[in-house]
DNA sequence: ATAACTCACTTGTATAACGCAAGTAAGATT
DNA sequence: AATCTTACTTGCGTTATACAAGTGAGTTAT
């Protein structure tokens, strides 16, 4: 039995604990249909590009909240529907996506891919690699966030194929 | 066939490309290992705290390499071993290590846990959540490494139990 | 009112990723 | 020459993820 103080983790390294909380292939994804497009509902979550499992989604959507990132609340007309939305905590994950994305942006397998990106996003990636103020970015996202939007707010995305 | 200029990945956004390439459990730590520990040799990556299997290790190094986030060269005198070293690509990884670090120190899971960390460890932590200059700290850690350093260079760590 | 549809799931099964233990061969040490 | 170290490989068990087909509560259209 592992009552080593560590929680049931590998370690108590600070990397690794991020890797092994949101280092799956889906945890982060979800959250950036929050942040990023304002999603909220099972439904708009399981349309995304990446085409998640429904029984995935079930199970991260289930650990997000248990965990603190998410929250979990009903429609207020449509009872068969849920409303989620991103934490404070959650929240403190901007930071690291601006990287991932700055990252992404630098890489060249990224770059030679065939993108189907709005100008917004465009601007938007480029905001992440060229800002001299990310703290700046990082509280602008976080804010529009808390106040119901997203940093995509209005953007339409074509249907795909 | 997914010939769809996505080169095979679930769709062409930043945030899922880093999901899809680092996103896994073990590479973002064997870069830790290299980066922040010094390590250069798959004996090293085998002893760390997080205990990855062997297969794993070797079938992480040849994907690291094939990424271009490592290179792999043999040691100048004993034949048996390889040195693996991190690529500019990988150092360009280091924002994000940082916002890992930063992310984790703020969690109270992460903080209520059991910490063998030396002083030099959580000088580097309270430092990645409080600087107010990031590039700087990014750029000490890159330069550290590129001249064969690494962050906690000098520090030794207690065998574990 | 009821049939058709939407929505958020669950269930079952297949496959891929990861974990564990036991090798092995080349090279270094004694 | 024997022993030890090093970087692996191999085989097998377990867990995570993927795919397809439901299900029942709730909404919409007729």
């Amino acid at each position: 039995m592992n009552t080593s103080g560590l929680k049931g983790r590998r370690s108590d390294c600070p990397v690794n604990f991020a890797v092994e909380t949101v280092g799956d292939k889906w945890s982060l994804v979800i959250l950036r249909d929050i942040i990023f497009w304002g999603k909220r509902t099972y439904g708009e979550f399981l349309r995304s590009d990446e085409k998640i499992a429904t029984n995935i989604l079930a199970n991260r959507l289930e650990y997000l909240e248990r965990e603190g990132l998410i929250t979990k609340s009903p429609h207020e007309t449509d009872k068969r529907k849920d409303v989620y939305g991103v934490t404070e905590r959650g929240l403190d994950l901007v930071p690291m996506f601006i990287e991932m994305i700055a990252w992404s942006a630098g890489n060249e397998t990224w770059q030679t891919m065939e993108h189907s990106g709005t100008i917004e996003q465009v601007r938007f990636v480029e905001r992440t690699v060229k800002t001299k103020n990310k703290t700046k970015l990082i509280e602008d996202v976080r804010e529009t966030v808390r106040r119901g939007g997203c940093v995509f707010e209005g953007v339409v995305r074509p249907e795909r194929a």
